[in-house]
DNA sequence: CTTGACCTGTGACCTGCTCATAGGTGTATA
DNA sequence: TATACACCTATGAGCAGGTCACAGGTCAAG
């Protein structure tokens, strides 16, 4: 099996799979003459594995843990659960920085209606961007 | 007035002030004998303004693109208009899938309280992830 | 035999900073 | 005067998680 190969049975980029062989997370072997890189079907379980990872928030590096715990045989349940909590926290976050930001910008697009474009002078760049900061200083409030 | 004094009175780091420097934005005197940069309260209005536009959720990029049209005497309001709607959406989807990896995640972390710690054979390398994506796949609801 | 479509591996690039490094400056002490 | 020491600086490299550009190999059709 091939690279794209592999990477069309789970619906990802050639390139993603070349990624994750490079940082030496899959081990095809080196082909033939022609230097191709084969994979087989522990390869296609363990990438699937990778990409369910990911999908449920764990970085590059917790799966490199995670499957070195694996690789020598060990649970690496406990070091899940232990990243997810904290992945979990960052994506709080995340979500509520997010969340203010567009709370932002909805603001500012709703302010901006009213306002003309101006000009910009030696005191100001873009008055809608600098009459909005203004108005969050003035009622703190969407912040962070 | 020095970088890191720049820096202190908004309230970032120097390296901060640098970095906007590199990608010429700033524009300092480089001064005297020792090499050291030098900015002025223009330089301190714009990095205010630099500041607010991005946390307004623009990018580096539109700010060139704003700064551009200003320093050319142009309004960039029409610019700015364009580009917070294109920004907001992708803030929007951001906001979705940040929203959704969330769900996941505290599903997840629901499902594994009732499952215990396994070691991996040659089929599973985590059976918390390795199940979980299944029930994702039962019941397709949290997907992106 | 050659054309052209498609495949490959490798290295560079992307964002928006942040860090590491090597060296300059300035003041207090010996 | 020398020196120790804290603090400042500019520059280049590094980060995540891939994606893109490129030069060249492969293979079937004409």
């Amino acid at each position: 099996m091939r690279v794209s190969q592999l990477a069309k049975s789970l619906n990802v980029t050639p390139d993603t799979v070349r990624y994750y062989t490079r940082i030496g997370f899959l081990s095809p072997k080196k082909n033939n003459e022609n230097g191709y890189k084969s994979y087989d079907h522990q390869d296609q379980k363990r990438l699937h594995f990778i990409l369910n990872a990911r999908h449920l928030g764990f970085s590059v590096k917790d799966i490199q843990e995670i499957l070195s715990e694996s690789d020598k045989g060990v649970s690496s349940c406990p070091v899940v659960r232990k990243l997810i909590e904290k992945r979990l926290e960052e994506t709080e976050q995340q979500f509520q920085q997010t969340l203010a930001l567009r709370t932002r910008m909805q603001l500012a697009i709703k302010q901006w209606r009213d306002k003309s474009d101006m000009e910009p002078t030696s005191e100001m760049i873009c008055h809608l961007i600098e009459d909005f900061s203004q108005t969050l200083i003035e009622d703190k409030q969407y912040e962070r």
